[in-house]
DNA sequence: ATTGGAAATGGATGAGATCGACAGAAAAAT
DNA sequence: ATTTTTCTGTCGATCTCATCCATTTCCAAT
């Protein structure tokens, strides 16, 4: 993990297709060296996978909300977050610090779909309370700040 | 956007860089007529970029937080969602509803990193008060569920 | 049925990923 | 200080795969 590896983590964030040669001229190195950081990158975990950055909109997940989780007392824990890993509506979960247990984020095709989603969780005894917050509009959603160029 | 560029989409953003072949065979579909959908899915914006999904605490960045911003009524808020925009630690930024103006997730390489991030932005007279809630684990990340295999 | 437009196919081509053999540098051991 | 080992890089060959184009098929509208 030197500076090296670093840009080109950088480079893929941006763009995950650019070709080793491309990718090697910026680093200054050749296409097999890359190849090779690449494979100790994949292989070690730094990056977890090739993905895409798709329009939410587009797909009909017009919704986007940050759904706070007060867990109930009884609740079991383990299975809350097996069922947020396997529930198609959720974006992220996090364990929280703060008067929340949890913070949710969703992403639905309207906003009628929330509550059935609360309901269940309800339904499963996990839910004590919880906050619904709404995003009206997303200024930014990508860690990566493109370098300089 | 039919059926099966839905598929294909999901494909992706599980493995972006499985082969058209591959994919064909997954969607029924020759490797050319899967290209061309591609071709389309990203002309049309569905598909915003090709990105990597990297482990940011081997990148040094230890730290999640979401930082609920109550933007000051003098302040300008076409500079804060530049300064949001453009500032490296800055993952996602939402305008929300509630009692809070902006949702903010940051990530950063320790704790004490987040007090400067809170000082400049109330330099700048961006924050009337605020409010940080640490994320000490993560359950999930990833919008998209891996379909039945 | 006929026509027009869009999407799919198959094959050719060139770009690029991948792999192995070798060289050089850095680190460790004596 | 010298030798040995290990790690990282380069080069070149090969083979896979993306890309492009000509043709065909499919579907919808009249």
């Amino acid at each position: 993990m030197d500076e090296i590896d670093r840009k080109i983590i950088g480079i893929l964030a941006q763009d995950s297709r650019r070709s080793l040669t491309d990718i090697g001229a910026a680093v200054e190195l050749s296409p097999s060296s890359v190849n090779e950081r690449i494979r100790r990158l994949v292989a070690s975990g730094v990056i977890r996978r090739f993905t895409i950055d798709a329009d939410h909109r587009a797909l009909g997940l017009d919704v986007l909300a940050f759904v706070w989780v007060g867990l109930s007392p009884d609740a079991d824990e383990e299975a809350f977050r097996t069922f947020m890993a396997g529930h198609p509506s959720v974006a992220e979960c996090h364990h929280v610090t703060g008067a929340w247990s949890y913070c949710v984020k969703v992403r639905m095709p309207s906003l009628g779909d929330i509550e059935p989603f609360l309901a269940e969780l309800k339904r499963r005894r996990f839910l004590a309370r919880s906050e619904t917050v709404i995003a009206l509009s997303t200024v930014r959603e990508t860690q990566f700040t493109s370098p300089e160029r």
